[in-house]
DNA sequence: GTGGTCTAGACCACC
DNA sequence: GTGGTCTAGACCACT
């Protein structure tokens, strides 16, 4: 589970935490059916306040991508295939944007991506 | 000058207007020299009260993107040339981590960008 | 704590205060880990709106000198050991500054401060 | 004539200006009868407003420094003797007070003096 | 008219 | 209760 926080930003934790997991349930790093760590557990593992935690579930709850059962935690809801690329495409968007805003060539855009890319 | 605020959003204005500003100003849309419009005019422009759009280009001038002189305005600093390779990189890196996390192939997260860019 | 704000002079609030805990900080009165008061508490004590004691502290915590954290204060960060060394020097080289353009000898200047010293 | 603005100071540029002539009054660099720059000539000098050397004028001929004689210019008044050494105190005392505030010792800050000192 | 600062009070996110 | 942000309007120094 990797998750991280920037306490400088000023992009609230929830926010930050809720767009870490939604970004792992919808690539599938996160699978259906799988349980999420219990609120006070990740609370204190990232030293914050367990209502943090609490409305970062709530809002994924919120988007349907996670149920929470009473006493039996929280854990990632079936998804529908097209999550993924419905939320790949609205992240190339922002780049897009950004680098029109910067007055850069697709090529240009696309050549610094490649450069950063390290994934799978 | 195309400057918007998004209200729904939990960026602070003043980090939105200079988000986009730095844009414009490292990507040469806004030439050195030119002069930014005045706070009052800007803040009576988007509807938010003027400290709000002070406080935008204060931290413009910190990072010595532009120049404020009293009674004078503000104007576009001359900046170093590599200023926008640098935070084209930034922004890159950015969206490979978000494809990272999202498990997508640097080929898929390529044509998800050429999808959304409509630019020059 | 002491801190004294000069309402007479042209020199900012913010700027008397920020000037006062940057001394304070880097000198070992206020040690690292020590918590600053309350904004709000700080800017009844002194009589001023608490976003003038924001702004003094925002400026500290650019510096480094001091963390803020939401719901949790205000606190001396751990400071470079030679950060007195170099603000002492750039104190000194004010006052050599000025005594060179009145004119007068390095011994009289000397004298004078022994005059108006009354520390440890 | 060795005067110098700094811009980027929040100390307005008449009192930067003003300080600068006192200290070269008070300390002789500028001698009773010796005429200042004219206010227009000066303000040409440092790309400043008339109106900015003209307040600085004004506040040293409230201090009796100098004498505005309609279209004979500014001179240098006869100023009293013990006037450098009074300012010489009191620069001397703010220097003192940092140092203090600082926690450092009288023999410390002298040697950060002498250091920096590079006067006759 | 321009930027810089301050006020007094408000709402938010967090603990 | 704590810091972060925003508002709406004010005064100042400067051109």
């Amino acid at each position: 589970m990797s998750l991280i926080l920037d306490t400088t930003s000023t992009t609230p934790p929830y926010e930050q935490l809720r767009d870490q997991l939604r970004l792992q349930i919808v690539g599938g790093t996160l699978p259906p059916g799988s349980r999420l760590p219990a609120i006070r557990q990740l609370a204190a593992d990232l030293g914050i306040a367990p209502g943090t935690v609490a409305r970062a579930y709530a809002e994924l709850e919120q988007e349907a991508l996670v149920l929470s059962r009473r006493a039996k935690g929280t854990v990632v809801a079936d998804t529908s295939p097209n999550a993924g690329t419905a939320l790949l495409s609205q992240l190339a968007a922002t780049f897009a944007r950004q680098a029109e805003q910067l007055g850069v060539s697709a090529d240009e855009a696309v050549r610094a991506f490649r450069r950063a890319y390290q994934g799978p």
